[in-house]
DNA sequence: ATAGCCATTGCAAACGTTTTCTTTTTGTCA
DNA sequence: TGACAAAAAGAAAACGTTTGCAATGGCTAT
């Protein structure tokens, strides 16, 4: 038996219609002492407004949905942070969805999920969109916007840094730095989303600005993941051709610091890193990593000023942490 | 212009309850033929499932509400995923809401979100229930389980680890290992959540059972953050009267870690370290450190079983899980 | 052929809001 | 005092589902 605003209109002597518009802050439809008797009578009956009965009678909804990919990715809190934070003074409320790492099937539940809740906007998180996801997504008619992750589909906006720009800052930084043979580890360029190729094609570019031609051994693909960063470094073997090299994230960087460390290969003597994305982790291990780092914050609140039609940028900026993991030659 | 049942009906030449029974998998109301028929122009017309309205009509919601306290916890990943899992095998699912870091009015603003959305339970993930909080869940007359921290108060109950017996066993595995002074670090007993109290009070009677008289000076207090570690080990000085220490939270041990390497402080040899929480965090920092592990999937998993009425437990288990920052003395 | 039963289908009310339109009350000014 | 506008309040329909109950039709057993 929870209490509705049928209740309060009885108790209070009032129309149900009174009492919505008290409740709902429409002005002046109402008189102040009215308004005083409802949201006291409200309050005291311990009156909780039913969502969905509200959504459905306006026709829309005042949830965003977030749908997030993985839970592997460490910076999603800090987009989650900046959402939040942008949704709640919209008077907006997130819901979040957890699509599972890398499971097709989960992921486009997910994104249903969120569909069904009716949201007046979807946000994705490092989700890799499938064709079959975006058929979902179009169908639906709810706007939505993808979130560190860029696409060339341009039925799929993106609000992201810009990728090539990340891979062509990083490898520039360690060639004036004196480095000139230089790793890229870690990138996926398999997925849907740009982010890989254009992080390589950055890279790419600064070396051959540079005068410097690469070897394709130099490249070590992978997730992302810290395995990924092992696995590169065991590649790269016990004395590595390269001088430095480029982590396509954080855990990346770590892995290869990690199994640098194994090996008996100093960082950054031996071996520079730059990391990228620029999450705390970077600060906690030793060396602290140098870092691309990334304005995730800004990316989550840059979303939901998307979602509700105001004027917004495709890319947010990045700038270069200098830490202790880069030795000048 | 969303398409509903009523358009599905009329396209299909139904009535529109066939088209609900059909579309909601009620058993052997229908024919096959019609409920092909019935599946197809659903299909055709792109139709999805109005949430809001199907909920308002059952009364009953197939939603928990998640409210997450803070973003700083690197465990949440993990009880979320076990909630999703359990969820979808239930097939609810989870409307997460973060709750900003100790921001009380986000917090309560999170708790009502999740009420007004009328969802079948509340999983409340680290959050630090103050009264108001309490009389606003009791309120809302729905389900609500405090996941991995525990109350006295008996209004509100909860699955988590032992606290106790967490501060036991970890005192006591450093004592087995040969050490006599031992600290305690970054726990926090101001709250209302038991946790910091109930670790010191284990670590006080592992002490005591082995004949060991503290000293005020080896408990650190803080608040599970980096931060605390790193001023933790700041108080404990350069040449720290304690040979080990008990880590509130893997970041409480690796800033401690930090601060004794800036020191010149050798962590094993110099300190051992054990912390609580047994995060991935521990295995990417050199050395790796030994902990408390405490099962935050299964705390999830078992979140929503306490949800949905069946049986479950108070606590998860914990183990030790030996790496390299303990030495034997 | 007929009663009776079962399987299938449909009608209409209900869920808790919002909102348009209408009605009532209040206040102002001549 | 009366006329009239403005302010305040209410009635009822609508949103998209689900579901109790009633209706229909086909089949079986007599």
């Amino acid at each position: 038996m929870t209490v509705t605003i049928k209740d309060i209109a009885q108790a209070a002597g009032v129309s149900i219609t009174t009492v919505s518009r008290v409740l709902s802050n429409k002005d002046s439809f109402y008189s102040e002492k009215t308004a005083r008797k409802v949201k006291k009578t409200a309050e005291k009956l311990g009156y909780q407004k039913n969502t969905a009965a509200a959504e459905l009678a306006t026709q829309k909804s005042k949830a965003i949905g977030v749908v997030i990919n993985s839970t592997q990715t460490n910076f999603s809190n800090s987009i989650i942070e900046g959402i939040q934070q942008e949704a709640n003074q919209r008077d907006l409320s997130a819901i979040i969805v957890f699509a599972g790492v890398g499971d097709a099937q989960m992921q486009r539940r997910a994104i249903q999920t969120v569909i069904e809740r009716s949201v007046m906007g979807i946000l994705l998180l490092s989700v890799d969109i499938s064709a079959d996801d975006l058929t979902l997504l179009k169908q639906a008619q709810i706007p939505y916007i993808s979130l560190s992750q860029a696409f060339t589909d341009d039925q799929i906006s993106y609000i992201s840094s810009d990728d090539f720009d990340i891979g062509y800052q990083a490898t520039k930084y360690l060639i004036n730095k004196g480095h000139r043979k230089i790793g890229l580890a870690g990138i996926d360029i398999q997925k849907n989303a740009m982010t890989g190729r254009n992080r390589q094609s950055g890279y790419e570019k600064a070396l051959m600005e540079a005068g410097i031609e690469s070897s394709n051994k130099w490249i070590q693909y992978g997730d992302y993941s810290y395995n990924s960063g092992v696995m590169a470094m065991k590649n790269y073997g016990k004395s590595p051709e390269i001088t430095a090299v480029v982590a396509a994230s954080d855990m990346v960087g770590i892995g290869i610091l990690n199994q640098a460390h194994d090996y008996g290969v100093d960082v950054p003597k031996d071996l520079s890193i730059i990391s990228i994305d620029g999450t705390d982790l970077c600060k906690i291990v030793q060396p602290q990593l140098t870092s691309v780092t990334q304005a995730f914050f800004e990316m989550g609140i840059e979303g939901v000023r998307a979602l509700t039609n105001e004027k917004t940028t495709e890319f947010t900026n990045i700038k270069i942490e200098e830490r202790d993991s880069v030795k000048t030659v």
